[in-house]
DNA sequence: CGGTTCTGGTAAATCGATTCACCGCGGGGC
DNA sequence: GCCCCGCGGTGAATCGATTTACCAGAACCG
């Protein structure tokens, strides 16, 4: 027992590393960064300049090459987990997002938002040459909030519904990189201009000749995007002259308030609704109600996702751009890795507005 | 310059490591287990075995309590680098997935199916406590295909729309599990019964009393599948003494004979579609052509999305699960990381019929 | 009493890469 | 003549944990 066979020289002893196996081994034992020393007669040390391209540091071209190719010859890999033991660095941003309302009914409320951005930050990421490493909002047996500080991940990113605060905290008391997407916590937020959009919704509305407008939400006073697009939908009607009608904001949990309303002869011609969702829900109650979009009554939706080009009529609504939220989040990582200062404010990210087929002059009821 | 100031005494000196530092310093030193081991009195090794709970190593319990106590009061946090290191083994999974695609158009093809996989896949992962680690089908500069075998993840599972033979190949050589998901590539495969969800689909009709049933698909011949789902169908309507109406399958990419189909008396009643975005794209073709469904046409869906349930009719659609398939893939993935032996044929994920309004029995055309 | 086994651990090697300190030599500035 | 710097690298420490080998003493056995 105990062949210890401890090939390790690790010097340079054969320049060609590839004894004649047996073929036994289906799968080469893999090429460390000793192997390339060996086969290019140079230290580990001048191969691990090399191979990461450090800065500032001279070797003449044609070591340079001699190793390049020795590293190819050998078919060289490196390892993600030795660099980033050593370097400090993994390369890899956790988003922690609400996977299991994701995974739940296809028709959970956010369920179509929550996967598009954590699609898209996941690709941006990607793209940006960070590992993507998804985590769910709900602490778990296995991976808990801790691992935020196991050097897993250089940090986190929060799409997260819930427990938004937590993560920033532990993400703090970690030292590690937070930010937050369309939550008003933590010091580095970005979150799509809402106020921008609201106004867009209604502006366009008031421009087809609306005057009164409604919203319709969930009736969550916690929904900081909620609360926002709202607000950019009273501003706009208020600087239109205009008020809310009806005055208190129609909610998805009150099917009867929205039926009535849509029965009512002066009620609104036209309604904002708080998202897709909830727009196509809407329009399902105009059609069990006999109420013609946009003939009789004109929708707005926002997010721009897949229901609202589905959906019949085509929502016009107001188009949160994703790519460029999670592009923005992850460059906001960056600098907080580099040790910036966090933005005065929130960065926003402009939204507009995507006009189709289910807005239109008010006629009938107008 | 240059002040080493090298703090490294690395052994066991203090028993108390935290000394009153000044506070400067906002995120203190992580502690790492020599720091746990000085605090208990004990080696690094006792820590070791206590902490990672190793099966067959022999502690007194008051060591034990002794060091997890003392694991508590430094706030010691496992460093995953180290660990995996030395373990080989990093406790992630890649998942291989067209994130380009996914965060295109809206209404790209595919687009619903791939987020919902990828993301009950994610979910599935975590639960399991393997980090999952999204990697997009198409290479990037940054992170490129060779990044398999960099051990940044334990292997692989593929959820490619393309380039999945690469993927399987690439795993393969480097010596890394991989699993496919509907796609019939490589050893180690799991799907959705498409087979028998084109039966059941059919059969339901069937039983409503349907004579004529047409299949509605993408163009594709290279998709799984598609042929897969066809099979069902076509043998399903062969059990009940049919054959399909027309002949030879609609295609999304010739409207026009969908719209000839629907408007020709003695067409189909009913029609079987790929997936979910199909049967939703029929529907508002049908809306077009002024054929109320399911009082002249019966449609049904595949997949049961968030579509089937916004859609109006609501879709009657097959149910691919999603969580299960995700479950199935990760079991496989681990009996092959435990060097297990790939099954004889693809692991089969039965899926079930979901009966919502778009479909009834024949009357008007019947 | 000699020898073996069990107890409760420890010391040191190891995983693969990064990085700091430094080396010998020749040349240039003062 | 002295000092310093640049060239082209090298050697060794280090990151944090796992794991193998082994050890001193106690207990047990015949």
């Amino acid at each position: 027992m105990t062949k210890p066979s401890t090939t390790s020289g690790s010097a340079a002893a054969a320049v060609e590393p590839t004894p004649p196996e047996p073929r036994a081994a289906r799968v080469p034992r893999r090429c460390t960064i000793s192997d390339v020393a060996a086969a290019a007669g140079v230290s580990r040390s001048a191969v691990s300049f090399v191979l990461s391209d450090r800065p500032g540091v001279r070797l003449p071209e044609a070591t340079r090459q001699r190793i390049l190719e020795a590293a190819e010859r050998v078919g060289y890999r490196r390892n993600a987990l030795g660099r980033a033991l050593r370097s400090g660095r993994v390369d890899a941003v956790g988003i922690i997002a609400p996977l299991s309302v994701m995974v739940g009914d296809p028709d959970a409320p956010g369920g179509v938002y929550y996967k598009d951005l954590t699609v898209a930050l996941a690709a941006a990421a990607f793209e940006a040459g960070l590992n993507p490493l998804l985590m769910s909002e709900e602490p778990r047996r296995h991976i808990s909030l801790a691992d935020l500080s196991d050097r897993r991940v250089d940090g986190v990113i929060v799409v997260s519904k819930a427990n938004s605060e937590t993560f920033v905290e532990e993400a703090a008391s970690a030292g590690v990189p937070c930010v937050t997407i369309n939550r008003d916590v933590g010091e580095w937020r970005v979150q799509t201009d809402n106020v921008r959009g609201g106004r867009l919704a209604v502006e366009h509305l008031v421009g087809l000749g609306h005057r009164r407008i409604a919203y319709l939400a969930y009736d969550d006073p916690s929904s900081v995007p909620g609360r926002q697009r709202r607000d950019g939908y009273v501003a706009a009607l208020a600087d239109a002259g205009l008020r809310p009608v009806p005055a208190e904001p129609l909610h998805f949990q009150d099917p009867d308030a929205v039926r009535a309303a849509l029965r009512d002869a002066s009620g609104p011609t036209a309604v904002c609704c708080f998202n897709d969702e909830l727009a196509v829900w809407l329009l399902n109650r105009c059609r069990e109600e006999g109420v013609r979009v946009p003939d009789d009554l004109s929708v707005v939706g926002f997010d721009n996702n897949v229901l609202a080009v589905t959906a019949r009529p085509r929502l016009t609504t107001v188009r949160s751009p994703l790519a460029e939220l999670a592009r923005t989040a992850l460059s906001l990582f960056e600098q907080q890795q580099r040790g910036g200062a966090p933005p005065p404010a929130p960065v926003l990210v402009e939204p507009d507005l995507v006009v189709r087929d289910s807005t239109a002059a008010p006629s009938s009821r107008g």
